[in-house]
DNA sequence: GTTGAAAAATTCCGCCG
DNA sequence: CGGCGGAATTTTTCAAC
């Protein structure tokens, strides 16, 4: 479940500008990156068919939407084994935007975005403390997200013009 | 800095459409939403306009590009003063995704990407802990991750067919 | 990997309710 | 004014080389 497939510098290439911009014209990608349309969209249709290439997102101001508040909440689980079960109830909370399956602390890790701060603590007393299995949860907020971009993938020949 | 605009309930299916799939084609979403799609085009334009949608990004499966790893460091300060010069220095560090300002245990939160465990190691022990201005950090490994997702706009009107 | 041409989408503008 | 329809321009997509 994460074969690595072998990509050239171009395969990459095309990947770092779309990762920022997803939007961009293949034939401008084609025009940056010195080759031609046709090649651009056979590279992208084959990153897209070995799974590379998820889709893509819009992305949006969500403060502007007005949801003002990101956290990130770490829960304890009462067993281990009820994980499966509690992921499942977490995912019917459309506020969660991200979970994860932890080492350390705690058992399950997530982010959520929410409205203000009412929203967040019926989010926390009704939501997410009802879920059975679950025994406690510590709370992060994030006044300021200041970093916010894709992974960057080291491309070798940066010598386009 | 996050004032809010009036949206109607067209706005918001269309940012709902495009938010999951980016690459939708705009006279498709017309076609779903029952407007022409030159009406799709200038709600789209206004969006972009007022800074709600600020671009698109690929979706791109890390694991198979080599980047097994996602963990979140939480950075302790030896004073808060020092967060906008310790924030410079974490925003050269390629392998950061996001950074965030935070209450609680920590000041600066951060969502790190990178390829194995012993690239953590190195960036935690040359990278991170080199900064000065940094106490002390505290790393959480996710294990899998199982929910990646957009928040979810509340849309009236969903009688489209 | 390229070229070129058909099909489709984007983008713009004048018109209507 | 906001939405519509159509036409010009670009882009996507695919074949043959």
């Amino acid at each position: 479940m994460a074969k690595i497939h072998e990509l050239d510098d171009l395969d990459r290439q095309i990947l770092s500008i779309l990762m920022t911009d997803a939007k961009m014209a293949y034939t401008d990608i084609a025009k940056q990156l010195q080759v031609s349309g046709g090649t651009v969209h056979v590279r992208m249709k084959k990153l897209e068919e070995v799974g590379i290439v998820k889709g893509a997102r819009l992305e949006v101001d969500e403060a502007k939407l007005g949801y003002d508040i990101i956290s990130f909440i770490g829960i304890f689980l009462e067993k281990s084994s009820l994980y499966e079960d509690v992921i499942r109830q977490i995912n019917q909370i459309p506020e969660v935007v991200n979970a994860y399956y932890t080492t350390g602390n705690y058992s399950i890790f997530t982010k959520i975005i929410c409205k203000d701060t009412d929203d967040l603590r019926k989010l926390l007393s009704e939501k997410i403390q009802a879920i059975s299995g679950i025994q406690r949860t510590e709370t992060l907020i994030a006044l300021e997200e200041r970093i916010d971009r894709p992974i960057s993938l080291d491309v070798k020949n940066t010598q386009d013009r």
